[in-house]
DNA sequence: CCGGGATATTTGCAAACGCATTTAATTCTG
DNA sequence: CAGAATTAAATGCGTTTGCAAATATCCCGG
């Protein structure tokens, strides 16, 4: 056993290695999914938060903005100034919640929709390339086990 | 079969649920495992990228500055100012490469050692919280799932 | 039904970031 | 072997980010 182990209890990354830690590897693997994402979706005009706000937008209906800022992994300040620009080029609207004056629900709208289309065609071949060569019980284990591992780390009810 | 499909050939984001999107899942996840840690370790005056250099450094010695960006995840031009600061703390060393003196190797010192010690139990905490409940095997086809992946989105041979 | 504490969002501000450029050194090509 | 093209790292600069504070509203206990 190293010293480390004698001090933390946990094996050392030493130990485990780069290559067999996880959440390095997911870094890597996201990080580049992340980069080239961006670049492509550079010369439409969005950035990473304006991307992935309009991606959830596109699956849940009308959430409030924190909840958004959660669903989309975007700082919730971030969100807001992502959002001014959003709604700038008509992609969403900001309403305020019928129940609670201080919250806001956000809306996609067509033009945000079709943005959104125009875009997904770049997100699913990236997502394609990630799995090439996976089998498709395998594709489906790798969820199984990422789902236990939201439900490990969330703060959230969603 | 709906419009999108019929365009793009792949199926809508709609089809697949934000919750069996794998990109989405690991950046959710990796999205909180970051900003957690980040929130652990800023008392200790370290950042994202001080943190990941200092990591690498742990356990690859002596690499290139823009292998250490590739394996750290970091950009370059981020990095080389990082590096800059744990320079100024005595954590790292900058040498130039003795057989191109373009190059620059970083070097961890004992300092830098002790402080990713210091900062270590932290991430272990968070490897092991998120992967509570999951059985050894099943971890272990998880990490060679992503070993797949990091080999099909990798550009560089490390 | 009033006041204190909690909650939703926005905004001020300084730090961090990333792209593009610069500087310096190496390698390739004719 | 000279000059062009490439590569490594650092830096200038405008943008983005995230924390903390501000603003507005709501909810709960007495």
């Amino acid at each position: 056993m190293t010293d480390q182990r004698r001090i933390t209890g946990q094996p050392a990354l030493g130990e485990i290695g780069l290559a067999n830690f996880a959440p390095y590897l997911m870094n890597r693997i996201m990080g580049r999914y992340n980069a080239s994402l961006r670049a492509d979706l550079a010369g439409l005009g969005l950035t990473t938060p304006k991307m992935r706000a309009l991606a959830v937008l596109s699956v849940i209906d009308a959430p409030l903005i924190r909840e958004l800022a959660v669903y989309a992994v975007v700082e919730q300040s971030t969100l807001s100034r992502a959002l001014d620009q959003l709604a700038g080029e008509g992609l969403i609207q900001r309403e305020t919640d019928a129940g609670d004056s201080r919250a806001i629900r956000v809306h996609i709208t067509e033009a945000g929709r079709a943005a959104f289309e125009a875009m997904w065609p770049q997100m699913a071949a990236s997502y394609a390339r990630m799995f090439q060569g996976i089998p498709d019980d395998e594709r489906r284990a790798f969820v199984v086990t990422l789902q236990k591992m939201l439900g490990n780390i969330r703060k959230h009810d969603f």
